[in-house]
DNA sequence: TAAGATTTGTGCGTATGTATT
DNA sequence: TAATACATACGCACAAATCTT
């Protein structure tokens, strides 16, 4: 369910709320242009700072996982449609 | 125009980025009142970390060059209206 | 039209840990 | 030890766009 941030991983915390929200997105848990939590919401969740927050979306951007829309929120890309991510 | 840091000289980067501000406030392309870049404009422009990055602007506030309005931004000192610089 | 909440964008201040010189 | 540099993290504030009421 809601495992929290492991402080003592080698892994830094961003990472680790990356992967959880991947793994949210391969599970299907966060479909297909549906926002993924916004990063005020991520804060809440995870006990983070929001610099901590913005870091793990910037990284879920990067893999292609999701886009941002400006001031309207984060959605999960339609990896099916995807042709420049290399790896599908 | 855009030079790369030099990581061979012996002047540090932060200095060499200062020193490229500094150019700019004289030649006029950064005008007084008018904002210098942001700390992640000089990170991205000059791909060093943030760190640098600050100590460069840093540097520049030391040296009366550029003052800096908390959550604004750093902005191009008017000169003539200095008394404190010594060397008007 | 206006107010308020929400969300991302941006900027600054600060701190810790690691590595290199 | 000290200075420098990089990566990460936390806190705070304001701007701009969007959406709701």
């Amino acid at each position: 369910m809601a495992p929290a941030i492991d402080y003592d991983s080698p892994t830094p915390p961003y990472q680790q709320i990356a992967a959880e929200i991947i793994r949210d997105i391969e599970s299907g848990t966060l479909a297909v242009d549906r926002p993924i939590p916004s990063e005020s919401a991520l804060v809440q969740r995870w006990g983070v700072a929001r610099d901590t927050a913005r870091r793990a979306v910037r990284q879920l951007r990067e893999l292609g996982y999701v886009y941002t829309v400006p001031q309207r929120g984060t959605y999960v890309t339609d990896q099916t449609a995807e042709d420049d991510q290399g790896d599908a």
